[in-house]
RNA sequence: GGAGCAGGCGGGAUGAUCGCGGGCCCCUUACCGGGCCGGAGGAAAGUCCGAGCUCCACAGGGCAGGAUGGUCGCUAACGGCGACCGGGGGUGAAGGUAAGAGCUCACCAGUUCCCCGGGUGACCGGGGAAGCUCGGCAAACCCCAUCCGGAGCAAGACCACAUAGGGGAGCGUUCGAGGGCUGCCCGCCCGAGCUCCCGGGUAGGUUGCUAGAGACGGCGGGCAACCGCCGUCCCAGAGUAAUGAUCAUCGCCCCCCGGAGGGUGACCGAGGGGGGGAACAAAACUCGGCUUACAGCCUGCUCCGACA
RNA sequence: GGUCCCAUCGUCUAGCGGUUAGGACGCUGGCCUCUCACGCCGGAAACCAGGGUUCGAUUCCCUGUGGGACCA
């Protein structure tokens, strides 16, 4: 898993996320499915794109079919926003990712997303 | 101890670290940064009713349509709630009790009408007459009574940006086109270029946006729903959409190990150790209800069992 | 967030309180043909779920579930 919350400084700045790192327009995510390239898994659809920003972003998706209450979807965002929050830094600078849920894992705990997470972007990024 | 009914509470508490959305203050041209304050529910849900609010010029009459259906009250209002009563009329095939059937008579039930008494009222109690069969269903239809203008915060207001008005159709300028007032008719209003259809562009920002039929406490009135007075408090406002993550300690529940001890016995089991879990579900203009979902805990009442 | 529809054989649908729940395509058994197709005869197969009203509900009324459409 990713340096432990609160125990290490982190390389490049503190762990937040503001709302410039977010993706936040139909616009921007109609863009993004158009020409971003993607990662497919079980759970999670990962799409890439780079940007002029130069500023790592990240978008979600998680439709009604995934999660059929709001609280589960909720928990699904929340989820993948603390791995977005505490791996950034690992990620290639000025890059927007966008992840759709495919499956219901609001059941994982917030290291099994991690793990899944690590998975798909093997190769993407850094130690 | 278990079951049922009614009511209440309800993602347990504290601390640490990282993080998110809002308000105020400081710094700053601005970004950034810092400090303080507060940040989901009883159903926030389904959208089934009722309002406030906004726009439709005013929000008229009749018909149609829809909703409701015992009475009295509560309420801003309701199809809701409380108390009381035992539930409008009509439209399709059958009163009962004594014999196998029919007829007659009697009795009972029901129906209609009249009289007396009680109640604000629904209605109840008592007496009498007629008559020979009338049943139920306010969630099918008709009648009767009452209520209802239409949309909805994606309402609506303002500021930007963009296309520059492309194609087609209709009709008309004091004899009025066309439109609005849910549908139709009447009536009214706006009114000179308007409207409709197809096609195209933009789908950004500000506001509405949270102090309210508000919450809590006390006193008083009422069987109750609820109301009155006084005091205190300010309690979410997002817009791909804020409450999360990790750790520690202490509680709660379940399972396993273990077994002090109790009992004739089946068995029940304290301290301790390990593992697991905590429902239904999350504001989106705001309230009052209804309905549906829901583990656990607490309170009251009723019933069953205290044994195999 | 709001407004409003729909649910019937495998699929598309008819059906407005009493039906054997009808039809088309598909499936299937047989006939025809040397065989296949066409054609002909026959068959299986459905009212989204749970309550309620009614003597009787696919139909009427509630509640839930699953789909779909629209809005500036």
């Amino acid at each position: 898993m990713s340096p432990a919350a609160g125990k290490s400084p982190a390389p490049e700045g503190r762990y937040t996320l503001g709302k410039h790192e977010r993706i936040r327009r139909r616009s921007e995510f109609s863009a993004l499915f158009k020409s971003g390239k993607r990662i497919y898994s079980e759970y999670l659809t990962v799409i890439l794109c780079k940007n002029t920003s130069g500023v790592r972003r990240l978008g979600l998706v998680v439709g009604k079919r995934v999660g059929k209450t709001a609280v589960r979807r909720n928990r699904m965002k929340r989820l993948l926003r603390e791995f977005f929050r505490l791996n950034k830094h690992r990620l290639p600078a000025s890059q927007d990712i966008l992840i759709v849920a495919r499956k219901d894992f609001s059941f994982m705990k917030c290291q099994d997303l991690c793990r899944e997470l690590e998975k798909v972007l093997a190769g993407r990024m850094k130690a």
